[in-house]
DNA sequence: TGAATAGTGTCTGTAAGACAATATTCC
DNA sequence: GGAATATTGTCTTACAGACACTATTCA
């Protein structure tokens, strides 16, 4: 029976922040269909080494990027008769966000960043996966302690402030901005530490408190 | 090789408020494995007829209990080798909203409804599908229209407000209630039309608009 | 000292909650 | 009229944004 001729995969929409963008990590496929198309990092599941699709979306990443460690969430799942030629297919995708560095430091130079705004059409319904997961990054963000991942392993508060702007696309108050982030509790001074001056005062450095690093703080209202 | 040897289903977490309680929607296994066991409603993608995995997920609600038109969401996907003893599976879990008497006219007696706080072990991971299931529920209620979804075709202010409390757990203000309504402008009054009173003022009847029957308001801060 | 940015104090306007008055129904 | 619930007006309180003042660094 046809019942479960189902092409099974997992799909990654890996997010930075780079000059003030949000982008979004493509590779060149490897192999038909689609060869040496920029594409979402993406594979098959493998039923005989994989956790659970977690697992395959953190495998996919490890192996395609060489990054370990992201935060990474499951987004949805898409599927149909027609978004991959191959066959009916599901692919569970997830998003990551880590910061700029994080993908400087696994130098994988197949990696193009492309920003989120200017994106071209993608093979599969990546486009369509990508705006999924960028709508829930900016929805999630207006509540959430999210765009902390963006900001890499410490940050100052101006600097987390340019982030959330950067996500939200609007200037946020400066005086509610500090208010909002001392209440969620959520970061620690990094003592005595302080983000490179310029001729002016320099800002007191930051970091995601260890009991967040895997979870989110949710706020009460917005910013 | 094994990379596809992938079961591929969906699962139905149908809620509903009946007594003031948020209960789910079980029934009875009709085969292995855990035949005669209450379960989700849930059943295999049909690569053959079903245009995505949503689809599926309608028709195994509609081939399951007889509805046809629920407020239906992709809630997250479970995977992983153990969940179903068949083999590693992936179940593409939607939840969907209706009112009682939804489910009461779909005269399916074999639907048995559970509250959902006093929920016993379920077969597969079906038990915590549901706690995915009530706890985006719960936590979407706080800002958005999805509430209105379990009260019917036709409600009062005043029996709307109590889903909301039913589903956030606790008393809202009845004036801050009346005016958030307001603002989000979602529902329009019932002509002359007014919900059954006792020995007291009868309540003005409202309905969702159209325009918002298969889409979410979301409210700018919580209720 | 001046320029630049960090950090804070305080005022104001808006929105949520408390309280209470009025409205409408059936008995 | 009395009981019960619906609906609305208004006061109070809490919080977000605006503005401005102080702090700290380098040139």
């Amino acid at each position: 029976m046809s019942v479960n001729q189902v092409i099974c995969t997992v799909d990654l929409v890996l997010l930075t922040l780079q000059a003030g963008e949000l982008q979004v990590a493509l590779l060149k496929r490897d192999r038909e269909p689609f060869k040496d198309v920029p594409a979402l990092p993406g594979g098959f599941i493998h039923a005989d080494e994989d956790g659970d699709a977690r697992f395959a979306a953190l495998r996919v990443l490890r192996e395609k990027t060489h990054i370990a460690t992201p935060y990474l969430e499951q987004l949805a799942t898409f599927s149909g008769p027609a978004r991959d030629p191959r066959g009916w297919s599901v692919s569970i995708a997830y998003y990551a966000l880590v910061s700029i560095d994080v993908i400087q430091q696994a130098r994988q130079d197949q990696v193009q960043l492309i920003p989120v705004d200017k994106l071209m059409p993608l093979p599969f319904d990546h486009k369509s996966i990508v705006d999924t997961a960028v709508a829930r990054l900016r929805s999630k963000s207006q509540y959430s302690s999210l765009p902390c991942y963006l900001a890499g392993e410490s940050f100052t508060l101006p600097q987390l402030q340019r982030v959330y702007e950067a996500l939200m696309g609007e200037a946020l108050n400066k005086v509610s901005f500090r208010r909002k982030m001392n209440e969620m509790g959520m970061l620690e001074e990094l003592d005595g530490q302080f983000g490179a001056a310029g001729a002016h005062r320099p800002a007191q450095l930051y970091r995601l408190k260890q009991e967040y690093k895997e979870s989110l703080t949710l706020l009460e209202r917005g910013l």
